[in-house]
DNA sequence: CGGCCTTTGTCCTGGGTGAGGAGAAAGTCG
DNA sequence: CGACTTTCTCCTCACCCAGGACAAAGGCCG
């Protein structure tokens, strides 16, 4: 099942193959303006990659008003798999090698069922998009995970909601499992890179990608670069405290964002209300389901109810409260706001934006813009792709 | 007044300026054991910058077992100008290539008297300097100043302690002024680049540098770069809400963090302790002086003061809060902590230390120093004289 | 003190690379 | 249909640079 053993020689090459990646089928003379080859060089290089084959011809591109250029574009047959391991689900897409996802599968799954049951249901699901002809192997996979990751070798270190995963060789073992290269990373970093690639944040530099899911992550991207910390565990917020002396957490500490708003935290604070007679509308619905998620927080306030849109507004105040600090430490130039959560929609952004505007320096806060994620559930399936197609496509 | 028209031709010469910058004086064999270039090359580059004049010969090097080489350092000539513009005072030094403080100066002096009173006092202490007989003229010229600046210009924008700053264009005057190249950057940025030539940073990629003086900011490193954030903002943390419904602070908000901890609230807290008759040590202080500084609160302190050790540990704590969320989101290799009143030392220190170890996560702070920065007044001249150096020692 | 080894520095050459000109091929526009 | 534009290929020439050969300079040991 090996596929692209191909690997671009060197810098120019890793060059054309992003400009490929991310502009889709060009034709020599626009890559030439972007490069600041020589014609000669250019030619030699784009030669090189068609032999080696992960470049191929295709057809003529549009005359500028001479000679019509002939196009070329990367290999169609390419294929990356994007894994997104969340705490209580599992996304897989396929993706062509400009990351275009062409298959995407979803599966409820707890992450503490440990590595191999996951693992296992990961490789089933790759090997059903296969099945299904999109793709007749990989050429790479991305993988994220909820925790922090050592980068460089792939291995979850000390992650707090997924114990039996500590130490894990994730990358390796995938590797061997699909016979191709695998990078593993935070799912909160895949998800800013998949922003960043094919999302709301194009074309900024710096900028940070908060996820509210079960836990709290944030992607932080410095120059174009997604940074990671010394241990893999920057962008860790979940554990800042917001309330002194606030809730009790996980942790070990009181006051955690993560205790006060998060997915989880939000669901006990419905059930709560419900079971406290202050929401008919969520009484009702875990009455129904037996127990309530964010989903039925984000249906109920939806429908107007107004505990629900308490709820909400006061997480937002808190989330707003870590993100003003950080906006004034790291002065973004954006701030996406994705996850599971996603679905409490304006409600949330618009009082995340009150608490951030009203606390943070005008200087920093000036032209910040504050915005949902675009791409939803498929943003950490197509960081992923990214994550392996910037291995890939750079000098061995 | 011109003198160092010479630049580095390319990379490679940069290169090895930066080398026997941070090196100092080297034989060719050594640098070529740092560079990676055939010995033709590294010999074709070295002549070249001997002609250039940045570089010269400097006898011979002790035998490695063998022929004995000709060492080659940078020229004993070359000289560059820090200035630190802080709140209260300014510091000026000249250093040479090698960026070592062959002379520094210090004068108390208001930010706010405004750039051209303030730049006549830089230049009258750069004049001294000169006639001492350390420098026959400048090559270059670093400036820090309390605010955010936009760096590619060099210019101050909406500094909240120096209004009168805003959008002066301190690097074009500078330079017409002194005949030579100027950079400018924030204080703290200036700060973190002097501990990390020459302080606690060496060797260390990422890093905060906390300063802690009449306000409070941040200097990033990351990789080995400081950010500065899209407008030049970036670290301005002394806004930061530490207390819900805090003190008033400056900027309109309330429970800031420079409101509650600084040079400036804490020489407050202080008089206000001594009048409420809590401290004799303080009153007795007030009395001689008429009113307190944070220097006054540092010596009380380490006589034993009571009520002064808990004003520096309750501080110390609200720093700390505000350190533990950095260090949870960004996760550095180390922390430095400096400014004016590390004067308060290792009490400070400790409730900071307290504060972050407890408050953030083992993975976090497992491998954390948090350490006081060692080059005391020197570390923003000396940053000062590192980023017009690093400017000079780039390609042209 | 004298051979032998190690290290350093210089010279030279051969392979490789890449910039840019010339010109052919392919289109557009009037 | 002809003039102009753009694209692409070929070719040449200058430059760069790695590495070998060799000379110079010094240490080490008997």
């Amino acid at each position: 099942m090996r596929r692209m053993t191909a690997r671009p020689a060197n810098a120019h090459q890793a060059r054309l193959l992003r400009l490929l990646r991310d502009g889709g089928p060009n034709s020599r003379a626009q890559l030439g303006d972007q490069v600041d080859l020589s014609r000669s060089k250019l030619a030699v290089e784009v030669d090189r990659l068609l032999e080696t084959g992960l470049v191929v011809a295709d057809g003529l591109a549009a005359s500028r008003g001479g000679r019509r250029s002939h196009n070329i574009r990367l290999a169609p047959g390419l294929r990356f798999l994007g894994v997104d391991i969340g705490a209580t689900s599992v996304d897989v897409a396929v993706t062509n090698a400009e990351l275009e996802v062409l298959g995407h599968l979803n599966q409820p799954m707890d992450v503490r069922e440990g590595p191999v049951a996951v693992f296992e249901q990961v490789l089933a699901m790759a090997a059903k998009l296969r099945a299904s002809g999109l793709a007749e192997g990989f050429d790479g996979a991305g993988i994220g995970v909820p925790g922090p990751v050592r980068f460089p070798e792939g291995v979850p270190v000390a992650p707090p909601i997924m114990p039996g995963w500590d130490g894990f060789p994730v990358r390796e073992a995938l590797s061997q499992e699909l016979g191709c290269p695998v990078m593993v990373d935070n799912d909160v970093n895949l998800m800013a890179m998949g922003e960043q690639h094919a999302g709301v944040a194009r074309s900024v530099g710096d900028f940070l990608c908060v996820k509210i899911g079960t836990g709290i992550g944030c992607g932080i991207v410095v120059g174009g670069e997604v940074h990671r910390g010394v241990t893999g565990s920057a962008g860790d917020i979940g554990h800042i405290q917001v309330v002194p002396d606030g809730r009790p957490c996980a942790c070990g500490n009181r006051g955690c964002l993560e205790a006060h708003f998060s997915g989880a935290a939000l669901a006990r604070d419905a059930e709560d209300a419900a079971r406290g007679g202050h929401s008919a509308e969520l009484a009702a619905r875990l009455e129904g389901a037996g127990r309530l998620t964010a989903a039925d927080v984000a249906a109920a306030a939806s429908a107007g109810d107004a505990t629900s849109l308490e709820l909400i507004r006061e997480g937002g105040n808190h989330v707003g409260q870590v993100i003003a600090a950080l906006v004034s430490f790291f002065n973004p130039g954006l701030v996406v706001i994705g996850g599971g959560v996603t679905g409490l929609g304006h409600t949330l952004l618009a009082s995340v934006r009150t608490q951030v505007y009203r606390t943070s320096l005008p200087l920093a806060t000036g032209n910040l813009p504050i915005v949902l994620g675009e791409l939803g559930q498929l943003a950490g399936v197509t960081g992923a792709a990214r994550l392996i197609s910037d291995h890939l496509f750079s000098p061995a």
